[in-house]
DNA sequence: GATTTGCCACCTAGGTGTCAAAGT
DNA sequence: ACTTTGACACCTAGGTGGCAAATC
């Protein structure tokens, strides 16, 4: 059975379909539900690197409590790699606000830990930026890493519900960046929507093979919004080096500071966890008893 | 605290993890499991396509029985649209293969239904194929749509087991493309790994706004795979119009058509399907009693 | 003694066909 | 009479912290 077909070409059908896509990507997307934007007042700052003249970074505090000055030296102007969309419209005026700061900040003034696992584990708070100033018809990469706060290692002292200095950091673990997989897209698309982190896991398995970020425990971090230009010419590979930084921004809130353990040390964090986080709902006191 | 940084500068760290994320790719994403390529012998046959003089298209037979003749009229080469790799190393030479091939012919010997629903409904099999012959450093699309095999309604004759024609079909539906969410990627990742269609739904609401593939129920269907290279010049975007179909190929295998439904009707579909689908497992008779 | 690991019960999230009821 | 809908029990898949045991 069977000869005929239905009128419409293929081409047009496809193209019908890739809008019908843009225009339903919102709602696809929009699964870790969507808050108010928090304000978050970012203040620019000239960025460091050394080797790589083409970065920036802001710091955005919003007077936080004890803001952990995760900063910088050497400011270096952006300018090299004269690609499409150099003059207005790169990353060059991007802004990214953080969702849910509010919650950030709760655990941030008892002192944020993370469990690293072998298996890798999920942040609780995960990182969800809002993003603003890119150029809609521009793509962009969206990707985050961790990069240690000092180099310091710690240990928490229960009797008195502190972290304090325990040495040197350990060495250096292979760096890692989360790239959301959303990645590459627009920056319509990406302005549309609440870009959410909540996939990414951190793991203590220095030979982790899963793609997780790698941290040391009892170490303080501090997770990092990359906003990345693609380029057309050099085809941003997963194989091949970052075009030259040109068109990157990077982007860091203090309040997402936090200190990695492989289990809680300090109570009150369990507790706000076991509050907030759904999953761990068979923990919470109302009704259950185990 | 903290003002000190660690020494490798992002780019370099960035690019490291590219790397590492394309090292890890196949892993991450391997997770509806392989299978040994099943064979799967592609008869290549010129293609339609009215107005669309660029695509060419591929039916990929492998003497199953009663193969539906999905096919075609006036052949066309292809030739138009110069655009970048036109030569070797577009998706000229793809070719596309069925994985679980034994699993779709077993349910097409007793002729494949696939449920509908106006929430959306995932196929059972779902599409699973591995790709060959792709440029390895060229960016691919790799699509999926579904086209009526014929136009005619269907309805289901209990007593003899078969289906019967209804009627002409109802009218068209709006055409929806499912983009692979991997896409677009390099040959050489879509190559490393099986390339499946299991998160791709069905629905029946003409109204949907979730993306899902919109049919007709009691008609009969054709999944196909496009291949599509992606162009630099004209950004492939969501919201465009595709570049003139000129590097993209599509692929369709008899064995996979089948007939919508809202409501199981032969039960020996039902009994493969309970058998066969690991969320079905609940109705199993092995031990289970409800 | 401090830290890490592995297993567990308990959740969230969502994919199945069933069945009775509602549509058409 | 045929087809569709929606609530449901039963699954898969996987994210929680607890806790005892292992590790260092």
């Amino acid at each position: 059975m069977a000869e005929k077909r239905r009128s419409p070409c293929a081409l047009s059908v496809k193209a019908h379909a890739f809008s019908v896509e843009a225009l339903i990507g919102e709602k696809r997307r929009r699964s870790s539900g969507e808050e108010a934007p928090s304000p978050g007042l970012c203040e620019l700052s000239p960025a460091p690197r050394a080797s790589c003249a083409s970065e920036r970074s802001e710091d955005c505090s919003d007077g936080s409590p004890e803001s952990e000055d995760v900063l910088l030296e050497s400011p270096q102007p952006s300018l090299p790699c004269p690609g499409p969309g150099s003059g207005a419209g790169g990353a060059e005026d991007a802004r990214v606000d953080l969702q849910g700061s509010d919650l950030w900040k709760r655990f941030h003034e008892i002192g944020t830990e993370m469990i690293i696992t072998k298996a890798g584990r999920r942040m609780f708070p995960a990182m969800r930026v809002k993003i603003t100033g890119l150029d809609p018809h521009q793509q962009y990469y969206i990707a985050m890493d961790i990069i240690p706060v000092d180099n310091k290692r710690y240990r928490y002292v229960y009797h008195s519900s502190k972290w304090m200095v325990a040495g040197n950091a350990d060495s250096p673990v292979p760096p890692r960046v989360y790239i959301h997989p959303d990645s590459p897209a627009s920056g319509e698309t990406w302005m549309r929507q609440v870009v959410s982190f909540d996939k990414l896991k951190l793991t203590n398995n220095e030979l982790d093979d899963q793609g997780h970020i790698i941290l040391h425990s009892m170490h303080k971090y501090q997770p990092r919004v990359h906003v990345i230009r693609k380029e057309c010419g050099e085809e941003l590979s997963p194989v091949r080096a970052i075009p030259s930084g040109e068109g990157t921004r990077t982007f860091s809130f203090p309040e997402t500071v936090f200190t990695t353990v492989t289990a809680y040390q300090n109570q009150q964090i369990t507790r706000l966890k076991i509050d907030r986080n759904p999953f761990a709902k068979g923990f919470r006191d109302s009704g259950r008893n185990r």
